[in-house]
DNA sequence: TGACTAACTAACCAGTCCGTACATTAAACG
DNA sequence: CGTTTAATGTACGGACTGGTTAGTTAGTCA
């Protein structure tokens, strides 16, 4: 680690109020989700970075505060993600196709995030419930699903009376088993879930899981 | 807890080494479960049984072991109810509808495996992967759905040519999602998806998605 | 019935962990 | 340029935690 101490990285510590904040979310997002929100350690989060523990508690007030902050933005750049989606334009079919592979995509990008999803289930989701800001929030992909299954059952295309919600959690469900559960799944059943040549098979599996459900013909 | 020294409860101990050793197990069920891994606290597990934290190292070595060992109890409980599965009579549609069902009852009835399920893949699964016990034996759900799929393949009832590990993956998704994500997905969508009065709703909407993608026509 | 051992208990230890009191310094400001 | 304040660092307290040491007791078997 000597290169911290070469000439392109000046010794003098420039305050930097952001910079440090940011740097502490990142490094404790690494460690909640490697380690879990009671396994991680406010000393190792401060030693990763290029500041100390005491800016954890001077910036967030404690180790549950800081959880909080990181699945605050964790959850933010979910949404930011979310507004980007353009599938409107598309036919029903191929919309909804699009938005679970779009769902699949991020969930295999992100994790970490995953994994905070799933440490702050087992915590019940105390911390969301103390966040004015996440308890606020909704989800942009939820009215986007909303509208795509109107025009779809208004064409005629879809005959299942599903809503939006129960779709976006079906669509979930499995990107979200594939990631979180991989572990536990290959262990037990020899099959790694997330194995780079396995992946458009699932990709394509899940829209067409999701594609027969909505165009089946549910007579019975 | 003066109810100890009542006359239904005799003040003598009496020895019964697997008695004791099933007491810890069910109490570090429930603990580890309920505050995960690392929250889970050796001492307070220990005050929840009638003995003391020193039979905890006596019988199960440390705190990794006995994590290892609720897991151990916890899959072969599942094993043997999936042992009792008796779907094979029926014709395939109805026998992948009927696993279905049992898988999603059988989630619904053990959150606190879910849990364990859950907080094992934070750990990337290491306590399954050191117990020859874990390691070594499958799911018996499996070779039965194998069995299903061969025969609504041959009478052409199912067109999908899924394998019988993918679509138990497909299954569980669901399943379990319900469960594990009920506090994240309630705090951010306002909906309990473990609420009874929906409980039939997602049972069939499981059945109808897995036969509508195993029966679909998939010409495109 | 007395020696032996498995089952059990209480007390403790060394290291860890969250949080804080106190001191200091870089920037902002008039 | 002196003052103020936001930002940062040091060092440590006190409670806790996993694990252990040393000793006790109930059952059993020769």
């Amino acid at each position: 680690m000597t290169s911290t101490e070469g000439p392109a990285q000046p010794a003098v510590r420039t305050r930097d109020a952001a910079r440090t904040k940011a740097e502490i979310l990142t490094v404790a997002t690494r460690e909640f989700a490697r380690l879990g929100y009671a396994g991680a350690r406010v000393d190792e989060i401060a030693a990763r970075t290029r500041t100390t523990k005491r800016m954890i508690y001077y910036y967030f007030g404690g180790k549950e505060q800081l959880f909080t902050a990181v699945l605050e933005r964790a959850y933010s750049r979910i949404r930011e993600a979310e507004q980007l989606l353009d599938v409107e334009h598309l036919d029903p079919v191929a919309a909804v196709r699009r938005l679970a592979e779009v769902t699949f995509d991020h969930h295999e990008e992100h994790p970490d995030f995953i994994r905070l999803v799933s440490i702050e289930n087992i915590h019940e989701a105390e911390h969301i419930a103390a966040s004015a800001e996440l308890s606020r929030i909704s989800s942009p992909a939820i009215e986007v699903l909303r509208r795509i299954l109107d025009t779809g059952r208004a064409s005629g295309l879809f005959t299942a009376d599903v809503d939006a919600v129960d779709l976006h959690a079906m669509i979930s469900s499995f990107c979200f088993f594939r990631i979180a559960n991989r572990h536990t799944f290959g262990a037990l059943f020899g099959r790694d879930l997330v194995d780079a040549g396995r992946r458009e098979h699932y990709r394509t599996m899940l829209g067409d899981m999701i594609i027969a459900y909505l165009t089946a013909d549910r007579a019975a």
